[in-house]
DNA sequence: GTCTATAGCGGGATAGAC
DNA sequence: GTCTATCCCGCTATAGAC
């Protein structure tokens, strides 16, 4: 009862401290000793309120996961005109990974590493629904000469590789360039309009 | 003398199999046990022949880093007239990566995790020579009319987004859509055409 | 509810016999 | 060159004192 306050406080900051340190070095480069001294705590209360290491990695993905899922899912089924709806699209992912640039690498590593779990949250949000969806309002778009004949299934993968792969080539990019994350993610606002463009024309009939 | 041929054999043996298990858990999840025993020796053979785990992935990942490079860099400074070029630098992608899908999620994975190395690799290749190149030769497209007007950055980083990220979202989308890694690479040979002529009606004047 | 202490495992590296 | 035996380290997990 006294400690409750308290106790709530050490959950929450061993969470925002692991989020904070899987996002940075992955799961396998983070230990719970990191964890823990981070957190200004030790290893027993970690088990304590997770379980294990998995178990607290768990939580913090499927958070990460539905944070950038969300919000794609409800553009997508929108009913707006069909190119103001791909440049919200495209705008949703600006927004969301100009804050977060580490989500994408997050998940691909972490997917790798263990795809079945993907698998069991995409299960959840029945992800099916939507992309039947948007796959139909492709099509209608389509029929009334909006957009020319395309593949649906392609066309969303072509989408989405230029929406997310910018974020992931995030470390390399700036290596190269020598610039700071910073100057590339400003970079990406110019070259986000520049997609949006770039998909207009190509599907223009 | 009498050993050459098989101390050469052995030396091999490791690196083949090293380069297998690294391309397929990366580099945390793979332990000098585990190559040890699938190139049928042991622990101290590895540390005799390559000094260190470190130091045998620093050569497979130097050997996997070029096989791409070199490829790609060639393409992109012939003269071929431009939509022919864009074709092929997109094919070269899927004949190398059809054939070694694991690399960009490969590099993308130890990249994050030892930034300098690739910075030093690059340095060593002096890619400003081919990024300057290609960027005139972009630049002369648009005067020509071949093309329309376009940043060459930007539109190098869309081809790029295109052309890599349906091979880094292998695992995820064989979890979603339910089939083999087999299924999805073929169905990536029609991926390939569609984007091609996507790129070309993006940039068409 | 908190923390110390430690069990138990798997990792990389190496000394030293052959 | 080869291999066994072993060292030493860091990890996760948990038992048990407070």
């Amino acid at each position: 009862m006294f400690n409750e306050q308290n106790t709530i406080e050490v959950r929450d900051r061993i969470l925002s401290n692991a989020r904070e340190l899987f996002v940075k070095n992955g799961y396998n480069g983070t230990s719970i000793r990191d964890i823990a001294t981070a957190s200004d705590t030790n290893v027993a209360m970690i088990n304590y309120y997770f379980g294990s290491k998995y178990n607290l990695f768990g939580q913090i993905f499927e958070e990460a996961f539905n944070f950038l899922a969300e919000k794609i899912f409800l553009t997508l089924t929108s009913d707006r005109p069909f190119f103001e709806l791909m440049d919200i699209w495209i705008e949703s992912y600006y927004e969301i990974l100009s804050e977060y640039p580490q989500i994408p690498n997050f998940l691909l590593n972490e997917v790798n590493m263990n795809p079945e779990r993907l698998v069991q949250m995409l299960k959840e949000k029945d992800p099916y629904r939507i992309y039947t969806t948007i796959k139909k309002r492709i099509r209608n778009e389509v029929e009334n000469g909006v957009i020319k004949e395309t593949s649906p299934d392609y066309f969303l993968l072509s989408v989405l590789s230029l929406g997310v792969f910018p974020f992931i080539f995030t470390n390399i990019a700036t290596a190269i360039l020598d610039i700071s994350q910073e100057e590339y993610i400003n970079m990406l606002q110019e070259h986000k309009k520049y997609i949006s463009e770039f998909i207009k024309n190509a599907l223009k009939p």
